[in-house]
DNA sequence: TGTTAGCACTCTTAACCAGTGAGTGCTAAT
DNA sequence: ATTAGCACTCACTGGTTAAGAGTGCTAACA
């Protein structure tokens, strides 16, 4: 059995309808929806067969039909209109995402709450993977007799500092030398190659005091660039699930909530996601707590380079035009704030 | 009417059994639990007088007895026990707390994350309110061409930056003459201070170049500091209320989780309680949404100075002696973390 | 006078039942 | 191929009943 053109319609009418509605259709109100002139009983025959097929499912004997995952894969591949975004949503997108860059983390996070204000979903983001981040500068500052602060900056603009107790003495010179020398050795390197190749570890210099000064600080050294690796997790609207029907009871909710709570796991769960507009759904996605949502997922880049995500969570009943075309134009706005600049206004 | 002791035992008997159980309690059962060879009758009659008194509650004529916020009021005051936390309690919190510490902020929140986990219920965590705080050293670090990072450092120990994107030119001599000028007049001066005294907006030196510089970095500097007075919340066991039979009622959980994720909201909240172990009942709550929760705040203190909350917040019904132990435990092995170092080890 | 046994009464909860309505699947007619 | 008609299913609602827990009151008791 093939799907004829009635079939497609009436199967973008039910997914159309469901996802607006959250109630089962029958086939007498589907009829006068439609009015395509056919009767409550050929579209009973239609369903019928597209349940056979595998795109309807049957809560019970007596009502009416929902979209299974299959369905809304259909949907979202073939059925599916672009959706276009009205002007004035599309206005204060804009102005939220570029106004006020400061950091790319609070951007962000704005970001995130700004989607899950607009989708009504539970929203997430994480800030780019910085394995291919490079190094692009090493400093040591001496704040008073007994600390230092190491700081670390890399090629995109990310700061990282730390305040480190010396246990050794040591002059302002010593660590504008170590400063000096540690910059030259590693500027241009990778984040993720520095710990790993242990070149921290094995670093020494012809000179004693020296070698001392790093002993002290490698510790500090080696974690400050671990924290930096770490990937950031933000999330917005998680209270939103209670306005949606399919997560009114309470065993439910609890689930989403907690599912969404291990941070860690969520984030390996996005970071193993593959980069562009992706949507998976229902049973698509391969952790079992999630089979029952859907998640679509954006990649943003920082200066076309460095790669997070962003994206919603949320039932498998979720207005999928709306909310891509939503995630694709802040998206589009982040990638153009960070185009050149690495995280710095430089565009007023 | 005055509480005999035998009122006050029959109380405490409830207030007790009901915080375990979350059922309202009987005069039969409380007889037998007793064992004080006073008949249920007796019990009846008792329990009628406390329920006049204000201490108990009737949810429905053929109830069992409740306790009131005030009935909680009293137990907390006078009733309670002190709770002694098990030796391998103990240790656990001190582990985890004073291992590891790098920076405030994450043993912070591993307080908090500690606290849900030991308590069941809702933990959250604020960082020190930094009014106190005093600036320590700035200074100003050339990245390259058009890039200069602006760092501030506290008394405290807290590091903050931000890079800057110069539109003038300048040198790195200008820029260390600018940190050393600049150290030199806001040292000591506390952040609040700074930014409301206009101080900033004010700043000029005698040499014109500087002024320039001065101009470009301005935003930034206020910004930061803004920044670094924003106390941060940490929360953490969201969804352990889903475990708390109060909150199965789907709205009830609603409520509770909006008005916690009000986090703004909250922290002006939490800021505006009192000092020391404070435990605030129902009613006793000035926030409508809180009317049926309590919540548990204690202080922590930075280098004995600079002061930061945690608590809990959960049903009226909650185990306040063993809750308020684990929150004073904490609370106490973070001062000793946090006694001379301002936030950096040097304890190893 | 404080305590207690006894009893009628109240109220919740669970179970059961019938009625209703939405919707289906099948059959036979068009 | 389409449709009208009809029997059937099933969730949901509202009402009734019975059970159980607990109270309040009264009268008897130490």
């Amino acid at each position: 059995m093939d799907l004829s053109e009635r079939k497609l319609r009436i199967l973008q009418a039910i997914v159309g309808d469901f996802i607006r509605s959250a109630e089962p259709i029958g086939s007498r109100t589907l009829s006068k929806k439609l009015d395509m002139g056919i009767s409550p009983a050929t579209i009973r025959n239609e369903m019928s067969d597209l349940e056979e097929m595998g795109f309807l499912t049957h809560p019970h004997t007596s009502a009416g039909r929902v979209p299974s995952d299959k369905a809304y894969r259909l949907y979202v591949n073939n059925l599916m209109q672009k959706y276009e975004l009205p002007e004035d949503e599309k206005r204060v997108i804009s102005e939220k995402i570029t106004k006020n860059v400061t950091e790319l983390e609070k951007t962000i996070q704005r970001a995130a709450s700004l989607l899950s204000e607009l989708t009504n979903l539970t929203s997430f983001a994480i800030t780019p993977n910085q394995e291919a981040n490079q190094l692009k500068y090493i400093n040591f500052v001496p704040v008073d007799d007994s600390t230092v602060i190491l700081m670390l900056v890399t090629e995109s603009g990310k700061v990282s500092n730390t305040a480190v107790k010396m246990k050794v003495p040591y002059t302002e010179e010593d660590l504008t030398l170590l400063s000096k020398v540690m910059t030259y050795n590693y500027k241009g390197k990778m984040l993720s190659e520095i710990l790993k190749l242990d070149i921290i570890k094995n670093f020494e210099t012809d000179i004693e005091a020296m070698n001392r000064l790093v002993e002290t600080i490698r510790p500090n050294f080696i974690s400050i660039l671990e924290d930096m690796l770490n990937v950031e997790l933000f999330m917005d609207g998680l209270t939103n699930i209670f306005s949606i029907p399919e997560y009114n009871d309470i065993e439910k909710a609890k689930v989403f909530l907690e599912m969404i709570n291990k941070k860690k796991h969520f984030t390996d769960v996005l970071l193993n996601r593959e980069n562009g507009v992706i949507i998976t759904i229902g049973n698509e996605n391969p952790e079992d707590a999630m089979r029952d949502c859907s998640l679509i997922t954006a990649t943003y880049h920082i200066n076309g380079k460095l790669v997070g995500k962003l994206g919603v969570i949320g039932p498998t009943r979720m207005k999928y035009d709306e909310v891509t075309s939503i995630i694709e134009y802040i998206t589009e706005n982040i990638n153009q704030t960070f185009k050149l600049t690495g995280g710095d206004e430089d565009d007023e």
